[in-house]
DNA sequence: GATGAATGAGGCTTCATTCAT
DNA sequence: TATGAATGAAGCCTCATTCAT
């Protein structure tokens, strides 16, 4: 009935893209529960109601805000390792992009720790299996490229799929770090260590250890 | 009027113990917003205003649930590393006490990495400062371990507090996966990996590597 | 500018026409609050604007919506009772006419039986006077019918005013059954005993009755 | 734990009832949408969330009204038949007690008819079935009245559920012209009138009557 | 004239907290 | 001290209506 508006659509995407931004900061200074609806409204310049006509309610709103930035991080992170040209480097690229994209996205990162990481017990799981999909295919690329090195006698023959959840989770306890302290000192730095740790250790070189020794001795305490 | 202290007293501590354990318990699966008072009331089995007669409110309740969860991981912790004959043992003790702790508890670990790890950019962070400084009582500890560590030759010559908050945050982050994942393996293996990953690394061993050059390459990435 | 009226005037009638009928089926399924003017503009396949291009606003189309329809009702009711022979014969087509009608309109007899019949007791009568003078005139046309009845002696010699109302009540009471009732049996079955009850009352014929005796002994009760 | 209060217990019901009341008005006054809860509130001189503690929402609120009143009617009624001694008194105490509730009832009576007798097309009916049946205990006691009037040779041997009906009908229709009537004159009028056609019709008694046949003619038309 | 995005008033409901008993 | 009824602020969301294109 009406022609194609390309325009329409193009201010519609815009606006989207701007509430989004808006409802992040917001998002991540308060809280889900923090935020109001209102607030999100006034900031972005719109009505109540039109932020309602974008997104269906608050919690559709929150969570896109949080897929839209979870679906940037994995492309970012899984476009960088595809091209890069060694099982190192493809690790190594996934600790340096997807700390740089924290970093650029501190507020975003508040968001996804406190939702994305921390699941509630309940059902009512705030964010949809679809995204969880998404984060977790990232995940699945560098369990991929891990493999892959234990083959060629790159890394240590232990299961890749814990290996590389304990790289993932190292950067995010990084990130955290970042967040808890007020001054960030080059990213640099923190980018070394983590990939001295994971590659390395921070032990000295020396022969196998028996270290478990004294862990036995722990089992039976509380 | 102050007779019957003794047992009055007795009594008021087991009350607050009752509640701390069923406002954990909600706590952890409604989080700080989806609990209410009321729930809370119910099932302690008080009257709404006997809890508010111990408790000044939902916050101060809240956050006495995380202090007294706190203080004690913390002590545990600090205990469990102060009695290891070496600075190896300390290390270990360290992740292994505090996972295991985190395992017995992880209602509160849900509180605990949500609020403790996830700071709010507002001022009103949830939690009190004197938390956060217990808290940090025992990264010290650790810090002072690694440093000790370093002196002896045992830990590479990195900032030890950097390398502490690393293993802290590591061991959140090990913490979290298991969170997520519905099926919790024999523990053993994620403790052995994470000890292991931190010692000596992912890597196979080899000559020390200069890892970093094609990092520098993507330097003038997004 | 006034050129092309016809063509438009036509389409104009025709936009409006249908827009009271979707609207009809609409307030008659959720009632005037339920329904919504989104909802009429998606089913009439207009935009929003353009509906209130048609008419002020939502209760100014439902109203439209009403009157059209009693207007219908009643020149068509009317209508026949004028061109019928006898007292008896007009009464008769009174209801037979009455009742077909609301049977091929059930749609419009809800909201006719909701808000015309169950007036507000405030000022804001959602019908406008019009419609009820409108109607009040088919009721007089029956009260002058049994008027005349009265004067040929086919009537008993009642309150022509409270027997109309009571025929035109006890139409509206049986179509109210019909609403009520899923199984609509056939019409001539009603038909028939509102006609008999009317004439001949539901009781086998005997002499008059002193049957008020027994009321009155109820006249001090709540 | 505490002691059984029954002051508590008494306040309560008043507090109820005294809601009930006022909610009564308003919802006859202004709709069950054109209400609020605030007004409701006000007007009985609670707060706002005194009144949620009371009822759940406001649609427990609004079914509570129309429940006690149909209850009340019902009762009254059914009494007051039980207690009749012969077919034709029960019928005529049906017609007294229920209109008689009815005139001192208006402002239910509004309720009563607006969704008692209209329900919606759609499934959410506003009333629950409890009600309903409730509602139906009355009539069925009249048709078996009727049942047994028939055996007696008292009725025409005419459907007793459909005779039934239409008197109920008869009644709530009547008793909708008094709430549309601003004059509301003495209501013995209007209850000889009713008793008088149900009984005896409103036509002078003469032989059976084909009143039909000119009613075929008519078939043929919308 | 037709469109539909934008507006914002206003309603329902929840729940932390108080306080009289 | 324990109780829980009462309070009312505050948030989410809907939807009639307007108006620029």
């Amino acid at each position: 009935m009406a022609k194609f508006t390309p325009r329409r659509e193009r201010e519609r995407q815009e606006h989207i893209r701007h509430i989004l931004n808006v409802a992040e900061a917001i998002f991540a200074r308060k809280g889900f529960f923090g935020a109001t609806m209102r607030q999100i409204a006034l900031k972005a310049e719109f009505a109540l109601g039109t932020v309602y006509s974008y997104f269906r309610d608050k919690k559709g709103l929150y969570e896109k805000v949080i897929e839209t930035k979870v679906n940037e991080l994995v492309d970012v992170v899984t476009g960088e390792m595809t091209s890069a040209p060694s099982v190192r480097a493809q690790v190594e690229r996934f600790i340096y992009t997807k700390m740089t994209f924290f970093l650029e996205n501190l507020a975003f990162l508040r968001l996804y720790l406190a939702d994305v990481d921390v699941p509630r017990l309940d059902a009512e799981h705030i964010l949809p299996k679809k995204l969880r999909e998404k984060y977790n295919s990232m995940v699945r690329t560098l369990t991929d490229t891990i493999e892959q090195g234990i083959r060629q006698g790159i890394f240590k023959s232990m299961n890749p799929k814990v290996l590389a959840r304990t790289l993932d989770s190292l950067t995010n306890a990084l990130a955290l770090s970042w967040l808890r302290s007020q001054e960030r000192g080059p990213i640099e730095n923190d980018l070394r260590i983590v990939t001295e740790v994971f590659f390395n250790g921070a032990a000295i070189h020396q022969k196998p250890t028996q270290h478990y020794d004294n862990i036995k001795e722990l089992d039976n305490e509380s």
